[in-house]
RNA sequence: CGGGGCGUGGCGCAGCCUGGCUAGCGCGUCUGGUUUGGGACCAGAAAGUCGGAGGUUCAAAUCCUCUCGCCCCGACCA
């Protein structure tokens, strides 16, 4: 491609607007350009390498035996009211009213296709036999995002590899489980991400039944907790919590005291109220559990996780309790509830750090009233010590003796045990060996393929604009004629792009008329990996200057024979992006 | 939904507080010339509903009201 026939606008300057890198360069090197917010057009460049993405996804997942297939972006609202996600996705769901001639059909845009594979596999799939099978496909998802951010990392629409695997057994699920991990390992590394799996919540499967892909990166919307030691990570809703040993105390108890504390209710006011910090007052939530009210506990500190709290509980339904029930529980409006002296005996849950508070402040139980110098054990008995707070950095490891950090991180995929949630809700069911009919057990799988692209760029830059691996990148070799005007420069340049291209290589031939600093920095900017001047110097001595991307020499290689030279450097780089790797610390 | 910021040729901005000639500047674009290995220089040119509507005023980019849109923080996130 010659760049002056193809559309590359790029920008000196950052668009108002961009903060973070990689929608800063995306909108610079004219990868995209934005049409509304969270909507945004792929230019020619970002589309070539949203197809590299694309490209790399599919190979692996037809390796890794999934079969390919391609659902509609509309569907039946019906079909999302019986696995009542109408409800659930709430106003994400894009919903639209079609007028068909005398009469209206509800229709969504569909964010997620569990429900029509669903709906597909249980009129086409009814035989054991014709199980396991992994069906995916690569489409635009519509989610209504209430605040689509970060150029394309957060947008309305946007491209998801979706696979869906259909099986007969807990245990094939394991297999086609652990064959979609492996290949989303693989199409990671191929494109040049430095990964890292997480545990995410699980499903009703339970166990290790659900994994997050995360590339580490400042911006990221995600936390996840990483211990170096062991290597455990996991998402910031599910890490565990190493136990901790019990420090002896050898502070003596205050007794407990009423203190009057008007209008001060939060944790803020009061730690500044009562001059300490929010790690000595006891944080008490009232929940509401499967229609029980109780009372959970946590040093002030810490935020409350509702799955580990649902979880000790053994609870299905889990949420906090309006202030009528707070009021009635406790005996006082919301902000004063505390374990000791509460109006009605309900359960109380505490937090395994809770126990070594000492000489806590908590709720009184009482308008405008707290108490200090309360102890557990002494003051107050909770029913159960759990883990019942989301981890912090710091925090001991559940796996060893290491110490969690936490990392923020773009989640690029998700690998997910389903379990019979939407085949038993849409009645997908098949006959089974023995006989039996049973609902069929499945699993999700999704890729966010332009998360894959703004990860990259925002893991791989400089100050000078994108490094790609040869992998992504959107031309693979770019050839700079230093003289335009000068015809022996651009008879080699033409013949190299010529060469280059029919075998097979992504060449872009900037044949713009302006100076060689213009080609150098636009060079840079949109990153890629192999750049080639064509000068008047290099020539006389019959050769050419080959800069990788990621270096900061040039070296000189032959003219005869450029072609075959450089075709094979890419090939190679191609198979495992060594150089690249090598270069970009990964 | 709460808080904050912004909207002026394609891009980045100044002007607004304190209303007043023909709305400026840099980049980019076009023409001509001189240049030519890390964002050249000279001369000239085109290109603007000052986001939109209403109002105040002799006069509005500027003041007031409403409205649309964009960005950031928070809440939310199958």
């Amino acid at each position: 491609m010659y760049w002056t026939r193809t559309l590359i606008p790029t920008m000196k300057e950052t668009p108002e607007g961009a903060e973070i890198p990689s929608h800063v360069l995306m909108l610079r090197a004219g990868l995209v350009s934005q049409v509304m917010a969270g909507a945004y057009t792929y230019l020619p460049l970002g589309f070539r390498a949203l197809k590299k993405a694309e490209r790399i996804v599919r190979e692996e997942m037809d390796s890794a035996g999934a079969v390919e297939l391609a659902m509609p972006a509309l569907s039946p609202r019906g079909l999302w009211e019986q696995t009542g996600r109408v409800a659930a996705f709430g106003d994400v769901l894009i919903q639209l009213t079609l007028n068909r001639p005398g009469r209206k059909v509800n229709v969504v845009l569909n964010p997620t296709h569990e429900e029509i594979i669903t709906d597909l596999v249980l009129r086409q799939i009814n035989s054991y036999r014709q199980m396991p099978i992994t069906l995916y496909q690569m489409t635009s998802k519509f989610r209504n995002e209430e605040r689509p951010r970060f150029g394309v990392l957060r947008t309305s629409e946007f491209l998801m590899k979706d696979a869906y695997s259909f099986n007969a057994s807990v245990e094939s699920l394991g297999q086609s489980y652990d064959a979609m991990y492996k290949a989303y390992c693989r199409i990671f590394e191929r494109c040049g991400l430095n990964f890292l799996p997480v545990e995410a919540e699980s499903g009703p499967i339970g166990g290790d039944a659900s994994h997050e892909f995360m590339i580490p990166a400042e911006n990221g919307e995600d936390s996840v907790l990483h211990c170096s030691g062991c290597g455990y990570a996991a998402n910031q809703e599910k890490a565990e919590i190493g136990a901790r040993d019990a420090a002896a105390s050898s502070v003596s108890l205050d007794p407990v005291r009423q203190v009057a504390t008007p209008g001060v209710s939060t944790i803020e006011q009061v730690s500044a109220f009562l001059k300490c910090r929010p790690r000595d007052l006891i944080k008490t939530l009232i929940y509401v559990a499967d229609g029980q009210p109780i009372a959970v506990l946590l040093r002030g500190d810490h935020e409350a996780n509702d799955g580990k709290i649902r979880r000790a509980r053994k609870a299905e339904k889990l949420e906090l309790a309006p202030p009528e029930v707070i009021a009635k529980v406790t005996g006082a409006p919301v902000g004063f509830a505390g374990p000791v002296g509460m109006k009605q005996k309900i359960p109380i849950l505490a937090d395994r750090e809770v126990r070594q508070m000492v000489n806590a402040a908590t709720g009184a139980n009482a308008a405008d009233t707290h108490l200090t110098g309360v102890n557990p054990g002494r003051d107050f008995q909770p029913d159960l010590f759990a883990d019942l707070r989301n981890a912090i950095a710091g925090d001991p490891c559940p796996r060893c003796s290491g110490k969690l950090v936490l990392r923020h991180a773009i989640e690029v995929g998700h690998v997910f045990k389903l379990g019979t949630k939407y085949t038993a809700a849409l009645g997908a069911k098949f006959l089974d060996a023995d006989e039996q009919l049973k609902p069929i057990i499945m699993g999700c799988y999704g890729i966010g393929v332009n998360r894959i692209i703004a990860g990259l760029i925002e893991t791989s830059h400089d100050q000078d604009g994108i490094i790609w691996p040869v992998t992504l990148a959107p031309y693979e070799v770019l050839i700079a004629p230093v003289k335009v005007p000068d015809e022996a420069s651009m008879k080699v340049a033409g013949q190299l792009h010529d060469q280059l291209t029919a075998a097979g290589i992504d060449v872009l031939l900037d044949d713009r008329d302006c100076r060689a600093g213009v080609k150098f920095k636009d060079a840079d900017l949109i990153g890629v990996p192999l750049r080639v001047v064509v000068g008047e110097r290099g020539l006389k001595e019959g050769k050419l200057e080959v800069k990788w991307r990621w270096e900061k020499t040039a070296e000189k290689i032959d003219l005869d024979g450029a072609a075959e030279t450089l075709a094979d450097l890419i090939r190679r780089e191609r198979s495992d992006n060594a150089r690249f790797r090598a270069q970009c610390g990964k």
